[in-house]
RNA sequence: GGCCCUAUCGUCUAGUGGCUAGGACACAUGGUUCUCAUCCAUGCAACCGGGGUUCGAUUCCCCGUAGGGCUACCA
């Protein structure tokens, strides 16, 4: 005999290819992933595609680019194998059947032949008279003989789980505590459908015990199934693994996060250019957090300081302005050469800047913008003047000979830097410097204005109501374009 | 309808049988500033209700209430 060691932790992330990959999966495949990383165990990706009716092309590679951009390598899976392959439920089709069979042989399952018709009507019966809808058992009366002559006749039938009356199930849950359901209310659940396909049911079991998952973290919505669960595992004369029901994401209605009341899809926020560590940080926050004021958390972190035992039990609403901020902290902290990487995908290509010039373009906007596609927004106007209406340039009461006269002034002093002058800091000198000695702009008044310089030089330059400094942009620009684009200012004015 | 879960600022949350109930986001005001943003300072804002238990409950218990989840040959 094997000494027994301590048991090494196994958790599994078992998505439906249904279409993408929904961002509270990915806080549930996070949570999965932590728990067993800090732990040196195993992270499972499993995919449960059977609801052939609900299958959608493409969606296994938007789950597995999804937990690549979230840094979440999985350590056994259907792209990479494992020792427990396949790791595809419509691959594994042949176990479920061999076990449907066990629970028929040890009488804890049965054949049904209703069809959905018959159900749905049942179903409707039952509600209509205020009862709870569920399986009347009809086929459970089916004699040995009849049972035989129907399957003789190949009849279309499914598998129903037996369910044993009056039994208290009790759920130990890790986040949850203690739960208990009686067996009274739990319906004979289909286990193996018409097609041959299991349901989640069966196959959520067998393949966790097949697998050797330690541990099944999974939403609250599951909760109900559970006692379900905990059935089979004794039918079969299993261990029951840990169970974690995790608190579910929010919209703001609190409602179950949901399409059409937002994005839910992780590759939208990928295109909108939000970085994986602010998402990360973001999502592992939603239902936990360390108990100290620490908020921004690298993965290493959250490896060393997430526990189940601080995941909370209600729900937490999805918050896109808490999502903004977290990738602020992140983008701000980003070094330049990741940065400009970042954001290349997002640049317009009508002009050729060096790479110096680009990492100060997105310096300036970094701060100015909520992601990387809002930089790529931000920074247009570096690559091409947008036109703008001309009266955009005036700052306050100043007339269009006012506005004119400032915006020559400026033009004078910009051609007269010198071409390896001509930086911002520079440029900021010797306008501000030249401008206390000028005139002002606006007769009678004593204080004089910085805006009536500085705000259309800066409209001229970037056609923005709101922008970064001139100074800045006008290094960017270089000389000759800046100073061109004064003099189109002019021309609008003229 | 039935079963189950949950309950601290608008949101994410900390916390305790006795505290001015803490932080972050958002918001507001002020400072910096040509604008926007950043940054700094300040402010606004919460223990769902009713009963117990207790010298004392936001905290423990019960009952309400509210919200949510499940109730498929979907997961």
């Amino acid at each position: 005999m094997v000494k027994k060691t301590k048991q090494i932790i196994r958790t599994r992330f078992a998505p439906s290819p249904t279409g993408f990959l929904h961002i509270g999966s990915l806080r549930t495949a996070l949570y999965t992933y932590l728990l067993a990383k800090q732990n040196n165990g195993q992270f499972v990706l499993r995919l449960e595609d059977t609801d052939t009716k609900r299958y959608v092309e493409g969606a296994e590679q938007a789950l597995f680019k999804g937990l690549k951009w979230a840094g979440l390598q999985h350590d056994e899976g259907p792209d990479i194998g494992g020792p427990y392959k396949p790791y595809k439920q419509s691959e594994r089709l042949d176990i479920y059947k061999k076990y449907a069979q066990e629970l028929l042989d040890k009488d804890k399952a049965y054949y049904c032949f209703c069809d959905e018709p018959t159900l749905e009507a049942m179903r409707q019966e039952q509600t209509a008279k205020k009862q709870a809808p569920k399986y009347d058992g009809r086929c459970l009366k089916l004699s040995k003989d009849e049972v035989a002559q129907k399957l003789a006749k190949q009849e279309p039938h499914t598998i129903r789980m037996k369910i044993p009356a009056g039994r208290v199930i009790e759920i130990n849950d890790l986040v949850r505590g203690n739960i208990s359901y009686n067996s009274n209310e739990l319906d004979d659940q289909i286990l193996l459908k018409a097609d041959g396909y299991p349901t989640y049911h069966l196959a959520v079991v067998a393949d966790d015990h097949e697998m050797a998952i330690t541990h099944v973290t999974r939403t609250e919505e599951w909760l109900p199934s559970t006692p379900k669960h905990i059935l089979l595992y004794e039918y079969f004369g299993w261990d029951a693994p840990q169970w974690a029901h995790l608190p579910l994401l929010l919209n703001e209605d609190r409602t179950k996060m949901s399409k059409r009341k937002g994005d839910v899809a992780v590759d939208d926020y990928i295109k909108k250019g939000y970085l994986s560590e602010a998402m990360v940080n973001y999502l592992a926050f939603l239902g936990w957090n360390p108990g100290t004021e620490k908020e921004i958390y690298s993965m290493d972190g959250l490896l060393r300081d997430f526990s189940l035992a601080k995941v909370h039990k209600a729900g937490a609403v999805f918050n896109l302005e808490k999502l903004n901020w977290y990738n602020a902290q992140y983008l701000k902290q980003l070094p330049d050469e990741k940065l400009l990487a970042a954001c290349q995908p997002y640049l317009p290509t009508t002009h050729n800047f060096n790479q110096e010039q680009l990492i100060k373009i997105l310096n300036l906007e970094k701060e100015r913008s909520a992601n990387l596609s809002a930089i790529g927004e931000n920074v247009k106007f570096f690559f091409e003047l947008p036109t703008y209406d001309k009266a955009l340039l005036k700052w306050k009461e100043m007339t269009d000979e006012k506005i004119k006269e400032s915006l020559a002034v400026s033009k004078k002093l910009l051609a007269e830097i010198s071409d390896e002058n001509f930086t911002a800091e520079n440029i900021k000198s010797i306008l501000m410097s030249e401008a206390e000695k000028m005139p002002s702009l606006s007769r009678g008044k004593a204080l004089r204005d910085r805006g009536e310089l500085l705000w259309p030089l800066r409209v001229a330059l970037s056609g923005q109501k709101n922008s970064p400094p001139p100074f800045e942009i006008a290094e960017i620009l270089g000389k000759e374009e800046s100073v061109k684009r004064i003099v189109a200012a002019i021309e609008k004015l003229s």
